[in-house]
DNA sequence: TTCCTAAACTTTTTT
DNA sequence: AGTTTAGGAA
């Protein structure tokens, strides 16, 4: 038998052995997952097949990478180099950048970030006549989303009576037309969003023939993780790939499928075998991670979930402990009790501070945590913040790199026509926009025949010089290298020294964030072959720019520093800690609010819970809180019944809260008292008298520091009088601060500025081209 | 055109 | 509470 095969239980061999024909593993948590798929590829290799037939798609970077780097491992000195291992994004983005030709788009397309995404929405939105605020763009962008990850058109969307209708009950009857909209300027600027890497690959296979025959014969052998998570876009895609040989082998567990927001459907793991015939399925339900008590209470909730695919998960890991159900008083409590409780686990139990997560619902409750651990000086990383590459002063850099890689990208282009300034202001961009949009060219194509459009003077000359700075810097791409460009960009446009010159605080935090950008083109540049993707070569800039838009905040952290780390629940799937925190068990946050409108998203939040559970492999501690800050406000809530679900016999609540002895189930339970109280709102509990001092009368005090403005109504015939005509020591009336006398003109004859002593307000200086003044007399 | 303040909105989860 | 946006002032 091959080495590899020896540490492997029976089922994950035969997993591993099933190399031909359909093939789905459903592997519960913790059941040795990744083990198997990336035994399976080495096996396949062992078997000779080529590394290059071989696909392998997961949903976070931070998987494949983990996938490769064991692949590696097993393989020792075997090329491993021409696998495909990678993100459904990445992966596909990588294809459609040698394809993108036949569906009309620039190889060297812009992918375009959620941020980006949402501006365009907002751009066309505005330009249909909608109003915004009616049709916010996020909203609006997140239906789009969720259309395309359904593979409906914008054609569709708009014939579409069942979705139509749902517009219309929201009140949006016109997001149809903004998402086509929306899709065509996309087309225009050469962009691609996140979900159009899937929509237009889907699109690619399944209108170019030839292009479908090549991948299905290239990708003899496919793989796919965490299949319970795939959209309908992702599993046509998959289905396509793998019709030609149906070898398409998927791992899955239905009981943490958790992407629903997302566009992913349950169905596509549990319609599997409907799917494929001749599907053999495997069922790994040996758990190697947790201990029997962790695995009995998540085995006891997932219980509650209805339709799953029968499975039985077990372990011959020892009992271990109970697992710790804390109640505190609020959320810093809370956090007070963890970070103490990470003390203890270090100095009694031999734990290190990277053997503990903090796992939490949402982002914003992070932040207890966070001050509670600096306060006890323990080391700590959150994932899942904002990425590197989003911070402002990077994206502005990265949009000179997009617009010189492609120069329709209006995004790119909007975000740094003005930037260092130059002295092409919104009225000029909203002129050149509206040229574009008339005669269906690019804001680029108008800003290169500025003359032609109407542009004069100085803002024509800075629009000329402008356009001649970026088609110089385009004409670098093909002589030098990514780093090379980027650092000419940076010091001709005035940029990196704009910033270096900022001596704030965030000024030089700023000038370090693009040092540290610089510093990652360099080892783009001249790392030999491309550790994401693992192909060899491209180093181009435009091979860089996609590569880093699909990289997560998480993507840049290290997750074996000796920290302590804090991530949501979903950031947390597919990890394993020795001890884990979860914390905010409690109604409406965790089940969330927005999730307990229908039986399933109920129980979708169920199954989060149950991955959280699954992550711990020795000590698991529940904490939740009686009153919490949401939305700045004070608000108290009852234990999540999640916690109701677990027998008792498994709880130990002996543990005490931050100094607040734990009451037990009795009071958690939320105590017809409790009740009481809550229905009283004046009533005002001690805890909310004492964490909610009241504010308002100093803020109103600081305020009324300012000098104070006597209102002035103006006069029936207040009419603006032509600046030109102004002169000193003549009365003259202004709408807000009343009547007064002109003391002094100076300024320029572009920028004139008055000074004048008001009657009842004083001497301000006020700017002739913009305030509005009546001469009186 | 740019800066400042007040108001409004946020908080479900992410490639 | 903190952050982003809109509108007004200069």
């Amino acid at each position: 038998m091959n080495d590899y095969l020896k540490g492997l239980n029976e089922r994950q061999r035969e997993a591993v052995m099933t190399t031909e024909g359909p093939l789905m593993i459903v592997a519960g948590a913790g059941s040795g997952k990744t083990k198997v798929l990336t035994t399976r590829i080495a096996h396949l290799m062992a078997k000779g097949v080529d590394s290059f037939n071989i696909l392998a798609l997961t949903f976070t970077n931070k998987a494949a990478a983990e996938m490769k780097e064991r692949v590696e491992h097993i393989l020792a000195n075997r090329e491993a180099r021409n696998l495909y291992i990678g993100t459904f994004h990445s992966v596909f983005a990588r294809i459609l950048r040698a394809e993108a030709h036949r569906i009309g788009y620039p190889n060297a397309f812009t992918i375009y970030d959620t941020d980006d995404a949402k501006s365009v929405v907002k751009a066309v939105t505005g330009e249909l006549n909608l109003d915004v605020q009616h049709y916010k763009p996020n909203q609006v962008y997140n239906r789009i989303s969720g259309a395309k990850n359904a593979l409906v058109s914008p054609r569709e969307y708009l014939v579409d009576h069942h979705i139509q209708q749902e517009d219309m009950r929201s009140n949006r009857p016109m997001i149809g037309q903004i998402y086509d909209a929306y899709a065509k300027r996309c087309f225009k600027n050469g962009a691609m969003d996140f979900d159009d890497l899937l929509y237009k690959f889907y699109e690619l296979l399944k209108n170019f023939p030839e292009v479908l025959h090549k991948y299905q014969h290239k990708f003899k052998y496919i793989m796919i993780d965490e299949y319970q998570d795939t959209n309908p876009a992702q599993y046509e895609v998959i289905k396509l790939l793998g019709a030609a040989h149906e070898n398409v082998c998927v791992v899955g567990d239905d009981a943490q499928s958790i992407y629903s927001f997302r566009g992913a459907t349950i169905q596509n793991i549990l319609q599997f075998q409907k799917d494929y015939d001749d599907a053999k399925v495997i069922k790994l339900e040996q758990n190697y991670r947790c201990t029997q008590n962790i695995l009995a209470i998540a085995n006891e909730v997932i219980k509650q979930n209805k339709g799953q695919i029968p499975k039985t998960l077990f372990t011959e890991n020892e009992t271990g402990e109970k697992i710790k159900l804390v109640r505190t008083m609020t959320d810093n409590d809370e956090g007070k009790f963890i970070a103490d409780a990470i003390q203890e686990l270090r100095l009694r139990n031999h734990y290190t501070n990277k053997d503990v997560a903090i796992l939490y619902r949402t982002n914003a409750q992070s932040r207890s945590f966070e001050e509670s651990l600096r306060r006890h000086n323990i080391p700590y990383t959150i994932f899942g913040g904002i990425s590197f590459y989003q911070r402002k002063e990077i994206k502005d850099y990265i949009a000179y790199l997009r617009l010189i890689v492609n120069p329709k990208d209006e995004e790119a282009l909007k975000r740094i026509i003005n930037y260092p300034i130059r002295g092409i202001g919104k009225t000029s961009v909203d002129r050149a926009l509206l040229a574009a949009n008339e005669r269906d060219m690019s804001m680029w194509e108008v800003l290169e025949q500025a003359a032609y459009f109407g542009f004069k003077g100085g803002t024509l000359t800075s629009i000329e010089e402008f356009v001649l700075m970026i088609k110089s810097f385009a004409s670098m791409i093909d002589k030098q290298n990514a780093y090379d460009i980027a650092f000419h960009v940076g010091k001709q446009t005035g940029f990196v020294k704009e910033l270096f010159n900022d001596k704030s605080t965030e000024g030089v935090q700023r000038y370090e964030n693009v040092q540290e950008l610089l510093n990652s083109i360099k080892e783009f540049v001249e790392t030999p072959t491309n550790e994401e993707s693992g192909e060899v070569g491209d180093k181009s800039l435009s091979a860089y720019l996609q590569q880093i838009v699909l990289l997560t905040d998480s993507d840049q952290k290290d997750p074996n520093a000796d920290t302590v780390k804090l991530m949501t629940i979903h950031a947390a799937k597919g990890l394993e800690y020795p001890v884990v925190f979860l914390g905010g068990l409690e109604e409406g946050l965790f089940p969330n609010q927005m999730s307990l409108n229908t039986r399933e998203e109920l129980e979708e939040e169920r199954r989060l819970f149950y991955v959280a559970i699954t992550r711990a492999k020795g000590r698991l501690y529940l904490s939740y809180a009686n009153t919490r800050y949401r939305f700045g406000q004070l608000v108290q809530s009852d234990q999540s019944r999640f916690i109701n679900e677990i027998p008792e016999q498994y709880l130990d609540h002996s543990y005490a809260g931050g100094g607040v002895k734990n009451q037990g189930s009795k009071w958690g339970q939320g105590s017809a008292f409790e009740r009481m109280q809550r229905g009283f709102p004046q009533g005002g509990t001690p805890a909310s008298k004492s964490s909610a001092p009241e504010k308002t009368h100093v803020a109103s005090l600081i305020q009324n520091n300012k000098p104070k403005e006597v209102a002035h109504t103006p006069s029936a015939n207040f009419v603006p009088s032509d600046p030109a005509t102004l002169a000193e020591g003549m009365r003259v009336e202004h709408q807000k601060f009343g009547f007064g006398t002109v003391q002094k003109l100076e300024g320029s004859s572009h920028n004139p500025v008055a000074t004048i002593l008001f009657e009842q307000n004083g001497e301000k200086k006020i700017m002739l081209n913009y305030a509005k003044l009546m001469i009186v007399n």
